[in-house]
Parts: structure tokens; C-alpha cells; sequence
DNA sequence: GCCTTTTGTGAAACCTTTTTCGCAAAACGA
DNA sequence: TCGTTTTGCGAAAAAGGTTTCACAAAAGGC
């Protein structure tokens, strides 16, 4: 029978031809029809494979892309990861996943497994401002900027937030709130601040923001609510929430003070998150394009014809009802498709 | 300065050695401390990698590992590949991302490339029947069995669903259902039924089963319901569904009929999916131990102390209370950690 | 100081593929 | 049929490690 891992010099031995012309046919390089005949019947006979490990050190180009990435558990990562991968795959390129649970030594440690590994290039989704990546490690960055140098792709935050504050201005509110978790760095998502904020002055809506540092517990963000409370209602009626997480968060909150969503405040968060189950969105939300997100890293990465890599990509976000917010009259915006 | 991609030629020259007595360094073999020192400086100063393609190329040998699942996204497979990577990492291997849609072609080609990549083994969640693999390629199947001479991993899934029928019973349940969607392969996760049948029978406990076929819409389970409904009122006071995913989606069935869970009717899912935000369970479920389940695999993969691979290895599954079911009186189970 | 033991040296073979080059054979036009 | 063009051949080098082997140098015991 055939040889357990048969070579190319098995190969040209079986069709007897020469090592080259079974080269050249593996590649797609012209060679005689016969021949090409010939070849491919002793490749499908001997179930050959090219060796990538073979060809990877000749030609120092492993068609592999590592993936970093804290996890692939929490909806946002998981989706990035997946797309990311089909977005790979279509080019024919591997996917190394390397999840790093955020631990600024093991993100460090896959760097140094990722050149070893002699990857073509890598997408990470970190936001360890220690970073050392060698020059000449084509990188790509999700949501945080590593400097001019390494291009950063993100959702368009500072729209997003934006979007957010008119969304509650149109659904008539007068009094709003942004409720953000700690990160005190300075990365992407942090510009959705900015973006409320200039969303609110836009409008003349009055907001309140309650920013928790990175050791704080969720539960400042009750203590803030339970303060904002006179007569048993609640002085906000419309909230923003950093992300769809704590948006999840909030809602519990807002029923243990007995207030009604949407009736008596309504309730915007970010990300996109679905129902795993029904499709339906978690709360009302700012949905990032992650499909989008994910092939314009790899298309960045691949350099596909781009002469010069902008440091900076953001891609529209768009609002979807999900249940938090009255719906808009007219507006047949429920469970969009991202 | 030090070279873009130097070598261990470069690393002896600059040391001073020999090339055999760098590469004893490198692989940790006994070598003189002096020589040990001076190696170590000048794979520091010059900043050394070893090259895994010419290391995999020559030892045959990669230290990698595909996993092949049908995507990241939704929870249980994000888990899942989560766990299988760390596990993987603790042992310094690497592992590919084979995210195959359960596409039964994408998943034939995930397994060439692997092949083509000379991974050391494949862990695969798949229910592709025709699926061909190699003689001579480790693999382990999770949830499926797939013949004697692959080992399968999976949670003890009649456990499970005579655990759901028992619980239900020890709550006072006096008729029941058990709900499951299509997938007519004989997979692990089918043994639920046979599980929660046989617990139904040793508890006395009365039990019917709506089970949808391949491609049947969701919608026929609210037909079943409404079915079930005399005088305002379920039949059922207590209902198993093969993933929580499903029970979900029950839940929102349940309550466009007015029924209360769990004061009129009580649920189990199956699966252990939390709340992405809030760790809570989705649902009372019986809980997958996916990470003993991923630890196994790579265990069994890897071959660590053992002679002889078991076609089957099923793990311990629990329940968890998660809001859906009437509290069992003096137990303290809520949110029990997987 | 001599003999044995230890330890590193230097060179070569090997893993599989790609690619180059001089050469020979076949195909083809006139 | 002759000369030209095409095309494959066969061998070899290169990519960067691992491993082996005969040999030499250093270390240690007495």
C-alpha cells in the first residue's frame, strides 16, 4: 500500500517524472499535459500532501496568522474570533488561536511562540500598553492604538456614542446618564464618552456620568442609581451603558429599584450583543460591525492593495431596538441583521 | 545590531562554540555551566528564536494541535475552545482554529490542512458521518462517538437527563415534558432522552416527548404547548429541553401563554450556559463540565499515562439552580461554579 | 606527571520543499 | 531533413534545525 506520509520524491518515483515537475504541478506552474496527468494520478494514488512545515522553511512565508485575543467566551471575542477565522480562511491562511486572558506575561509569551512559530503576520485584541512587538511582525490591533506605526481597527466609538445620546433625545428623554466601567487606558472604546457627551451638548440634554476606576465593584454603579432616586422614581430617563455587559447589569439593578424599562427609563448599551438562544438583542443597543471588523484586520494584514496602512480604521456602528427603549413610532428598526 | 532572523549558526559564532553544543542549550541537554552562560548572553544579545519549521521539519514532530468546532460564538463551542486552548497552552501547545459552520465540506478540508500542517493530533466537534481520517492521525471526538478506534468525550449525558427527570420529581412535579430539536445522528447528546425516560419510569413520574425533526421550525413546540393548555392551565408542571438553549426559547413561549415559571410550570435546560454579563445561570440546568471535558481530551490526545485508549469517556454533569425551577427547600445551590 | 574520564569540536547527514542551471530530447516550421 | 524552439531532466544548493561520530582538549585521581 501507500507509504504513511509519501514525499515528493515518492511521488515523482510513481509517475516517473523528475522532482521538479511534480514541484511545478503541486504549484500550478505550467507544465505539459501528459505530464500533468501523470502527476496528479501518482498524487491522488499515494494520497500525497505537500508538507507546510517543508515548504514553510524554504520560502519563510507560513501562510499562518495568530489570533490574540483575552477569550472566546464572552460574546464580543467569540464573534471576533469566528469571523476572524473565516475571514482567514477564505484567503487560505491558517488561524493560531492564542487566548490570553487579559495576563499581560502570557499575551508577551505568544509573541515570542508567534515569531518562533513564524507566523506572516498577527491581530491582537489587547490592551497591555508594554507590548514589546519586534519591527518587522506585521500587527494589527483591535480597539486600542499601539502607536503610528501599528494601524488599529475599531468600531466608529466616538459615533457611537454620539448616536447613542441622539437616540435618547429623539425617544424624548430629559435627563440622561453614561455609565462606564474602569479601563483607564487610553483606547478606543473610551472615546464613546467623547462621542455621548458631544451628542448631548448637540442636543441641550442635560447628563450625569458615573465612571468607576479599574479595582471598583459594580455595585458603586447601585449605590450612584439608588442616590438618584426621589419619590421612588428615578431622575434619569435615559441611560447609556459603556457596554452591552453592564447594560445586562444595569437592568437588573433598575428592577430591584423598581423602576420600569422602558417606561420609566430606557436603556441603550453597545456591542451587539444577541440572545444566544432567540436572536434577539440583550438590550437596546449600538451594534459594532464585527463581521466588518474582523475582515478589514485581516485585509490590513494581508496588505491587500494597500500602498500606505492608516493607523487608525473606524467603521460604522448602527442602533437596534432591543427591547430597552420605546420604539421610535414608524421606525421598523427591530433585530436588525448586523 | 543583532540580525532580523538569526540563526543558531549565528548564536555559536557569536558565543564562541560549537553549533551541536547551542543546540544543546537550547533543548535544555546536559552542557558545561561556563558554555551554558555564554550561550544563554548570546541568544539574549542577539535576540534568538528557534524556528519551529525547521525544528517540526527535521524532528516531525509540531507541538500543534487542531481544534475542529463548528464556530465561537455561541456559548457551549466558545467555552469549549477557550478551555481546549488553555489546557493546550499549560503544555506548550499550540493549537489551530478550524471553525467549520458543521459544514461537512469545510470540515473534510480542515482535516488536509491539518495534515498538510503535520499537527500532532486533532480534537474535533463534528457530526459529519462520512468524515475520513488517516490511520496514524490522533484524534478524539467530543460528542460523538465514531467508532471503536476513536476515543469520544462527552458529558455523561443519561446522567444528565435522569438527573432532570429526578430533580423535577423531588419538586413536586406530577407531569412532565421533555423537548428536543432535530439532529437525528446517533450522538452523545441523544442519550439525554434515554436518561430523562428512564428517571421518568423509576420516579413514577408521567412524561411526554415532542421531538422536532431535522427540519422542522421551532414553532411546532408552541403549537405542542398550546396544545397542552385546559382551562388557562399547562398540563405540564415540569419540562426538560435538550439545551438551554432551547429552554430559552421555551421560556419566551411560556410567557406569551401566561404561564408562570416556575410557580405553574418549572424548567431545566441542559448545557450550564450563564448570562454573559451577570454570571447567573441562564436557566436551572444541569451544568457540562467543559473544562474537565476539554482537560480530557488533550489528555487523551497527548497520550499521558495511558495504555490504552478508552472509546468513551463520559464526565460527571450537576444541576444548577438558575431561576427557572422552585427552589429545593434548604438547598443552597444557586450559581454553583461549573 | 601519567593515565583515564569527561566534555566540547567540527563536519556531515538528514528532514522536505523550492528553485536554478546546463543539458538533452522532443516538437515543429520551412 | 535541418535548425530552432520548447520543455522536461537530473543534480545540486538552500532554508534552519537535530543528531551522530571520530577526535581532541581539559579535568581529575593517584
Amino acid at each position: 500500500m501507500s507509504k504513511a506520509n509519501p514525499t515528493m520524491k515518492d511521488v515523482a518515483a510513481e509517475a516517473g517524472v523528475a522532482l521538479g515537475t511534480v514541484s511545478k504541478v503541486v504549484n500550478g506552474l505550467p507544465v505539459g499535459e501528459s505530464y500533468r496527468v501523470r502527476v496528479e494520478e501518482a498524487i491522488r494514488k499515494l494520497n500525497y500532501q505537500v508538507n507546510s512545515y517543508a515548504q514553510g522553511l524554504k520560502l519563510n512565508k507560513t501562510r499562518t496568522v495568530a489570533l490574540l485575543i483575552p477569550n472566546t467566551q464572552e460574546p464580543y471575542y467569540g464573534s471576533l474570533a469566528y469571523h476572524i477565522n473565516s475571514a482567514l480562511l477564505r484567503r487560505s491562511y491558517r488561524m493560531l488561536l492564542c487566548s490570553t486572558d487579559s495576563d499581560m506575561g502570557q499575551e508577551q509569551e505568544y509573541i515570542k511562540m508567534a515569531r518562533q512559530n513564524k507566523v506572516d503576520g498577527i491581530i491582537g485584541l489587547t490592551y497591555n500598553p508594554n507590548l514589546v512587538i519586534e519591527e518587522g511582525t506585521p500587527f494589527i490591533a483591535i480597539d486600542r492604538s499601539m502607536g503610528q506605526k501599528i494601524p488599529c481597527v475599531a468600531s466608529d466609538n466616538f459615533a457611537g456614542g454620539q448616536l447613542a445620546a441622539e437616540k435618547l433625545a429623539d425617544l424624548g428623554c430629559r435627563n440622561v446618564a453614561f455609565l462606564r466601567t474602569g479601563a483607564s487606558l487610553t483606547n478606543e472604546p473610551n472615546k464613546r464618552k467623547a462621542g455621548f457627551e458631544n451628542g448631548c451638548l448637540s442636543r441641550s440634554l442635560p447628563y450625569e456620568m458615573k465612571i468607576l476606576n479599574d479595582g471598583d465593584s459594580l455595585e458603586e454603579f447601585d449605590a450612584f442609581l439608588t442616590k438618584h432616586i426621589q419619590n421612588g422614581r428615578l431622575t434619569f430617563d435615559g441611560i447609556f451603558c459603556v457596554t452591552d455587559s453592564l447594560a445586562y447589569y444595569i437592568l437588573k439593578v433598575l428592577k430591584r429599584l423598581n423602576q420600569r424599562v422602558p417606561e420609566d427609563v430606557q436603556l441603550i448599551g453597545f456591542d451587539g450583543t444577541r440572545h444566544f438562544g432567540v436572536q434577539d438583542y440583550v438590550c437596546s443597543t449600538i451594534v459594532q460591525p464585527v463581521a466588518e471588523i474582523a475582515e478589514m484586520c485581516v485585509a490590513l494584514l494581508l496588505q491587500e492593495n494597500m500602498s500606505v496602512k492608516p493607523p487608525l480604521v473606524c467603521l460604522p456602528v448602527s442602533y437596534a431596538y432591543g427591547g430597552t427603549t420605546a420604539e421610535t413610532p414608524g421606525a421598523a428598526n427591530h433585530s436588525e441583521q448586523p
